[in-house]
DNA sequence: TGCATTGAACCTGTCTGGCATGTTATCGGT
DNA sequence: ACCGATAACATGCCAGACAGGTTCAATGCA
């Protein structure tokens, strides 16, 4: 019955029971150090097989959350409370949330550009003025510019020779782009873009790193990333749109 | 025999089978779709009984890299080959790693501080102070640094007002401590601190960002950080030392 | 009375065999 | 050649067993 039900949705009870602990631990029902119900107290609590609870269990081990002694139990660790993963609560939706992002991106983008104008190769320019395009072909046909324009950054991490810089960028991109657009957006979705001026500042990031400028690079992402953030803040004062729906750029 | 010697260290055959597995499907011996050796099969492979196997899976299967279908098999996943986690492969041991890491760290640190000196609260002050205090104690002490650092470092950026910025270190914290480390270090084991104007420099970071000067608070970090990286340079060319012993700061 | 030792109870790690349910391939019949 | 039935194969879970480790209580000795 129950285990049909389970097996309805795809979940293993060894999935399901490794859920409960796993939120049991987080919860802090389970302090670091605290040992949690022997297996055979589970497979009572639970009504499994010992299989079951030893997958389950099994699970929490390899993800660092608990750890077993033959003989003595299983035990919560140090890890198992409070231990938020770095930057994995991003989100267009909340004001505070974009304005924070956006500021250590300006921080970030500012020196990628100035590094990528000092180290582009011939390849990486060329890639580089491909998303350029990529984003001003989308202006036309009046498709969606997000992706492209994220790409178009992108393409200049890669440049700085350090691929902390793309992998960075990869990692705050859900607070760039909506999550439903992650998957692509359906057309006519295009969210508006309130900066006329996209293509051609752009255009002049792009020029100062193909010249190899650096600083210029610096001062003209600087401009971009604060004129986003300007456009940001006087939309959100006009109240006629949410935040997720302001494309930054 | 063999599971003597697992035993002995700790790691069970669930988890090395686990582990095998996930390189495999890591380094491409099964793409996605592919269907992997039968449970049966694993068995015989590795010569383990089935519960073994089936907790490896089980493994696995939380993590999301493989999805299993009864009576057809287990099948890799989509995200299973290189959908590297951004971040994750922070190591301490590789030269380059550090190197680019350094890089990527002092664009944040360097306005980090600067932010820091903007907009910090006197109860941020009293936290910095602290923090500083404390590298000096485990200076006196000749105890290790690092963790003390760190936590300076994390300081000055909790008082940018913008938690990105702290969490961007947590985010790197395991690239800049050694792993071994993380759980507190044994007394004597001590990496060497070839900074030996560390307290100074800090000292003048700290002083910077009490008096609000955002810009000297810059420039300060940015010379102590780019000192860590020469002194980084110069230690390596010497080889005398393995990266991972040299502490940045 | 206090401490050390021993044994029993409990615990995890692994193995084995079995049944339920689902999938796939093969064989036979039309 | 196609379809249906059956057998072989596969996973999900259950139950029992043994090996080796830990903990606690009881007993004996000083």
């Amino acid at each position: 019955m129950e285990a049909e039900n389970n097996h309805a949705r795809g979940t293993s009870l060894a999935a399901k029971i490794s859920t409960d602990l796993r939120r049991e631990l987080t919860d802090g029902v389970f302090k670091p150090g605290d040992r949690l119900p022997s297996e055979s107290a589970l497979t009572r609590e639970y009504s499994v097989s010992r299989t079951v609870v030893r997958e389950a269990i099994a699970i929490l081990r390899a993800d660092g959350l608990v750890e077993a002694r033959k003989g003595a139990g299983i035990f919560a660790l140090e890890t198992s409370e409070g231990k938020k993963q770095p930057f994995k609560d991003l989100t267009t939706e909340r004001i505070s949330s974009v304005i924070e992002l956006l500021e250590l991106r300006t921080v970030f983008e500012v020196e990628s550009a100035g590094l990528a104008a000092s180290r582009r190769s011939a390849a990486q320019i060329e890639a580089i003025l491909e998303a350029h395009h990529h984003v001003g072909e989308c202006l036309a046909t009046g498709s969606p510019t997000r992706d492209a324009d994220f790409e178009l950054h992108l393409a200049i991490a890669e440049a700085t020779q350090n691929r902390r810089f793309p992998e960075f960028l990869q990692l705050i991109r859900s607070g760039i782009i909506p999550r439903g657009e992650l998957q692509g957006s359906a057309p006519g979705a295009r969210p508006k873009d309130y900066n006329l001026h996209l293509q051609e500042e752009h255009g002049l990031i792009v020029d100062a790193i193909i010249e190899g400028n650096a600083e210029t690079a610096r001062e003209r992402m600087r401009a971009h990333l604060r004129g986003s953030l300007d456009r940001y803040k006087i939309l959100l004062r006009s109240r006629t749109l949410s935040p997720e729906d302001i494309n930054l750029s």
